[in-house]
DNA sequence: AGGCAGCCTATACCCAAGTCTAGGGTGCCT
DNA sequence: AGGCACCCTAGACTTGGGTATAGGCTGCCT
């Protein structure tokens, strides 16, 4: 039926080593159209190239070879952040408390009610869009970020966390016109009309270069200060 | 032993219905120096005036009266958000991954391992100095936000969405001139002593506020705009 | 050797932001 | 009626940010 739409409609991922519990629950979820695809193994699934499209994993916990709670850490560990689903009739509270812990949406047993796992199915791929979406705006700023020459960044470091135009220059030991050269640059580069577009888009950054940001910003200190130029005080 | 310090140290709550189990943990944790107080049952908690340090709470699930989940719930409805662990001879999967859907830190099954049990308490001990140390900071800045006048509000919004002075007066039906005293009044007020800064401190605002913030500020819409005002094109 | 990217500087000018002073209006509380 | 908080406005001025133009330096690639 719905087939055509190989584009950025949802895919469920379905990992159980029975072939009867797959092909139920691929029908279940075709008869809601959602499209699946099913894997037998942990393994078939990392040698898999997984589609690109919004989604969720299904995983049995106990499957010959790589158990669904190995998968989990494996898929962590490629930075795949699929949202995932357990779904197991050989679980305890234990495994099920680590599998949450360790970021799954949902730990289900069989037999599973249908409503029940749909509705963990469709909440799962409510989260993966949302979360691909963030991911999206995250690279794109990512790569403005990336365009930037070293000064220029270290530049930015500075008018996140609130220099003048003066203390930046004092900071990098150049002239406050040079300043202006590259922060002008940059504001272009990262496509920021004013300081405040610009926190805009450093807030949309992976994590690891906001950290890069905040540590070298570190030396232009902001925060507080009562009488600090003649501004406020009198 | 350690008693004189009712200040700041944590302080474990465990609630059992189980007097035997109760005097046991306390005893546990008293070995490793962190202090306890305990609860009959859940009813008690909730009339009981809880100690204002940071700590997590222990909760059994089965109890005569409200069980550990009701419990959970009855706690956040009271937007008491102290880390709760579960500790329960009787549960059930669904019940333990129910529980840490509602954001339980941990769920534990009797008879625990001595050590299981003080990892989990002071994994929570830890999380809830740091919820505490983030709300305190949330809520000085609170103070700050509350204490600007209707007017300096709407300014603020514009403020954090890009906006200029003549933006904002147009936005507002005013002069630029009087945006100028109510963002400097507003400035002031807020702390900063830049725009960078004033972000800083709206970020770490409770989030109704911040939402309060993007609402009002839809209006003066900021993002992109390639040829925008002679600036950038040319 | 020439071209290019990145970095630094300077002068000059414009505009936006912030401050100071000095007013006028409303509504609320005492 | 006076005091106060809040809101609005104006003119004159200072400072900070941004642009344009114009130039010099290094190092890398072709």
């Amino acid at each position: 039926m719905a087939n055509s739409e190989t584009a950025d409609s949802p895919m469920a991922i379905l990992v159980d080593d029975d072939a009867e519990v797959r092909d139920s629950l691929q029908e279940l979820l075709r008869s809601v159209g959602i499209e699946s695809m099913s894997f037998s193994s942990a393994q078939d699934v990392l040698s898999a190239k997984l589609p690109s499209r919004p989604g969720c994993i299904v995983l049995d916990v106990r499957m010959p070879g790589l158990s669904g709670i190995d998968l989990q850490q494996l898929l962590a560990a490629k930075d795949i952040q699929t949202p995932i689903i357990f779904l197991t009739g050989h679980g305890d509270i234990a495994m099920s408390v680590e599998a949450m812990k360790a970021g799954a949406l949902d730990f289900l047993t069989k037999p599973v009610r249908d409503q029940a796992f749909l509705d963990a199915v469709s909440t799962a791929i409510a989260t993966d869009i949302a979360r691909r979406a963030a991911l999206a705006v995250a690279q794109k700023n990512s790569a403005l970020y990336e365009s930037l020459t070293p000064r220029e960044r270290e530049v930015l470091s500075f008018v996140v966390s609130g220099a003048m135009n003066k203390e930046i220059a004092f900071g990098l030991g150049i002239s406050e016109i040079t300043v202006k050269l590259h922060r002008s640059n940059m504001m272009k580069k990262m496509n920021a009309r004013s300081v405040s577009h610009l926190f805009n888009v450093c807030q949309s950054l992976p994590a690891d270069i906001q950290c890069r940001l905040r540590i070298a910003s570190a030396a232009g200190k902001p925060i507080a200060r009562p009488g600090a130029r003649g501004h406020f005080a009198n």
